[in-house]
DNA sequence: CGAGAATGTTTTGTATGCCAAACATTCAAT
DNA sequence: ATTGAATGTTTGGCATACAAAACATTCTCG
């Protein structure tokens, strides 16, 4: 059990970079990696090395690119901290896209598990229950703008307590 | 009206620091901005340059480190975000004390004015809307634990619900 | 097959940011 | 005023991370 340190935010954009690129082209290359994080193949070159050393990416040069099990695990672990907060900001906060994007990428190299996993439990419960839901998402918007409340209860609330009364 | 570069992290983190020791302290010290970042004093003295040089700090070396104007709102805004992300991680994450503290620092570097204001008016919303509030805060820790929802509808639409009919 | 384009690599240089340790200054106590 | 401790600075070195450009390999297609 020897504890690998953590894997700085470069590193971390060179995996979700390359396991975007296993998805949707077979085939990791150089030049796709350098086009989708901006930078020169040169760069990549270097950084691909790195990855190899680390036993994150299989790599010899001229050849392929691909994950490796734990360079996946870890790829994916980035790939949905990214999801849960692009989650978050979109539909929750209801941020533009494209701020919500960029922010989720920086955001997702300096999240820790407890508050992901936390976060996804959050955005579970404003959706489930009966008090929130998307209506009150909705609300949230209009609140924003205006700063007031629309003082209107929640439906399930309403039915609720209907119920209760006509058991009376 | 120029554009400059924005700070770095660590940058940042030195305005912050600053900004803490003038407050606590009535000066801020190389030694302390070490300690306080954990950093040799070595490291400090050059960043404090850099700093001057960028017209955040008054500082000249062996005397007394105070922020400028233009360093002093910056290194409030930084302040803010991270009071923002704190409570937001602490009060309705309910992320344990030490978690949020250190995951609020990291953040503040990555997360845009847009989110944060956005996140103010989240956590205000939460609190203000009679759908929400601490009691449904409360109902998601123990969501959070037993993934079930408590089905109770909200005191004060409760209240609503019994006016309106009292005035039919 | 062969030449030129496309792609990948290496080298050199730059910038940040830190440490360790040698060195300088200031402070404090006598 | 002096001296030793505390504090601050400088220097040299290291690691990361990138660009630019020269160089190498591979691919493509005529």
């Amino acid at each position: 059990m020897t504890t690998t340190p953590p894997l700085t935010e470069s590193m971390e954009n060179y995996l979700e970079a390359i396991l975007n690129l296993e998805k949707t082209q077979k085939v990791a290359r150089v030049k796709d990696i350098a086009e989708k994080l901006s930078l020169q193949r040169g760069s990549v070159s270097g950084a691909l090395k790195s990855l190899e050393e680390k036993g994150l990416i299989n790599y010899e040069p001229y050849s392929f690119i691909t994950l490796t099990d734990t360079g996946k695990k870890i790829a994916k672990e980035i790939t949905h901290r990214h999801a849960v907060l692009k989650d978050f900001l979109l539909n929750v906060l209801q941020i533009e896209p494209l701020i919500a994007e960029t922010t989720a990428c920086r955001m997702e190299h300096v999240i820790d598990k407890t508050t992901v996993d936390r976060l996804v439990c959050f955005i579970e419960y404003i959706h489930e229950c009966p008090r929130t839901g998307d209506d009150w998402l909705e609300a949230f918007v209009r609140y924003c703008k205006s700063g007031k409340l629309i003082e209107r209860p929640c439906q399930k609330c309403v039915e609720q307590v209907h119920k209760t009364i006509r058991n009376l």
